[in-house]
DNA sequence: ATTTCAAAAAATGTATAAATTTATGTTGCA
DNA sequence: TGCAACATAAATTTATACATTTTTTGAAAT
């Protein structure tokens, strides 16, 4: 419906540290419970003070950094507990989003869905066809994917939470280097949930939307890689 | 369960400032739509620009401020269409909130909303019998019981999206003079939804909450002292 | 009436200073 | 000799003062 913005680019400092930060927060360059020194953050950023203060409230509000009195800013930790409660509040919350978009449905917001899916269905999921190797505009498409599932729901704010959501939740996926992620045929899940959508039948989309979710969190959990204790625990038994 | 933060208090001039100026905001002594500009807040808080730049943009994540990229602070602005919307979107998430704390019923949990309720009742909604005078310590203990209510449901995150919306709310309450509240028996809705959650009632309890969300937003949707355009329609008809 | 240009006001950013926390090393005591 | 407590020093966060850039305002000219 709207283009790409077609206004000026905000253009201060403060937001172009913030798009930076926070992209090197979700890929993981900047890892989980690591300090970030105000040293540290000019020099690779090159950019002052104010400017970074600015960009880490933000982020913090984001629920990407964690701000203790007095003693500087820390990229946020990362637990299972926090992972399985995230995907519990995601999978409670666009639930609902998805229920009342699907009740104020129209046709042009099915038309979104369509174009929506289709255009995430032509992007490969990863680049490389060996191994694994993420692609940003597959990760682009899927982002507005979802949104559009939950876009149409009528409340702007329960669409930002949902954004908040989906972003810490992504970090963990990032975060996370599990190469089961290509054998599971997302396409067709993402194509399941739309016809679910487009049929009217809420209980089913919402069940295949909420399983998605699920089994993405799943297999997190059982990675070694971004919970050491997982090996510590097996090595016990 | 937890007592008053024995911490030795935060006691950064940003958290103070903070405070301060979340106070004025909620208060509506700083009105809507009301552009923030550095000269005046530095010499209002006493206060210079780094801590008063941590504190707005704290703000701005509370939904309370507006940031215009390049031109400023602003105070955010209310609108009709908004307060249905925060409304509508609290019911929703609080119904959920309620619903899961009820799914995950303790006593210890049971017990904690009984007393939450009956210290509230203990207290009177206004400081003054012939006119409405807003008592501070009714708002506190009227937040702790909404905060129990759905305090139990397991999501940090969801718990901290329902006091965002319940702050942005209740500046909506703050700006309107309605006198009409009194009016209404709040303390007998308190009353009845605790005993929907005790007996296990969960639809009724979901319904009597919504239902006192709706009211109060439909008192303060015909204010014409917060809403002007209400009084030029009026004139109009 | 509209546009252009210049002056001002205000927001953003840098550099420096103050206050607080963390780390280090020494002294006193068991 | 080992350990704890205290005082001191270093590092870091927080705050202030100053400089720069951008936006807004107002007047003059087309």
């Amino acid at each position: 419906m709207t283009a790409a913005s077609p206004l000026p680019v905000p253009s201060t400092q403060a937001s172009h540290v913030y798009d930076r930060l926070r992209e090197d927060l979700l890929s993981g360059r900047l890892a989980p419970s690591r300090k970030l020194q105000m040293r540290f953050l000019t020099e690779t950023y090159q950019t002052g003070q104010t400017p970074l203060r600015e960009a880490l409230n933000r982020l913090t509000a984001d629920g990407l950094v964690e701000v203790r009195e007095q003693r500087g800013f820390y990229v946020k930790d990362v637990s299972r507990a926090e992972l399985a409660e995230l995907t519990k509040t995601r999978c409670w919350v666009e639930a609902l989003a998805l229920r009342e978009s699907m009740a104020a449905s129209t046709p042009a917001w099915e038309e979104q869905l369509v174009l929506a899916q289709h255009r995430l269905s032509r992007v490969p999921r990863s680049l490389s066809a060996t191994e694994f190797e993420d692609n940003p505009e597959w990760e682009r498409l899927h982002r507005i994917y979802h949104r559009t599932l939950i876009g149409h729901c009528g409340s702007q704010s329960l669409i930002a939470f949902c954004g908040q959501l989906a972003d810490q939740l992504y970090r963990y996926r990032r975060l996370s280097i599990s190469k089961a992620f290509p054998s599971r045929h997302v396409g067709d899940e993402h194509a399941a949930i739309m016809e679910a959508v487009l049929s009217g039948n809420a209980d089913l989309a919402v069940k295949l939307l909420t399983a998605h979710y699920q089994r993405t969190a799943d297999v997190i959990l059982q990675d070694e890689a971004i919970f050491p204790e997982l090996r510590d625990k097996a090595e016990q038994t």
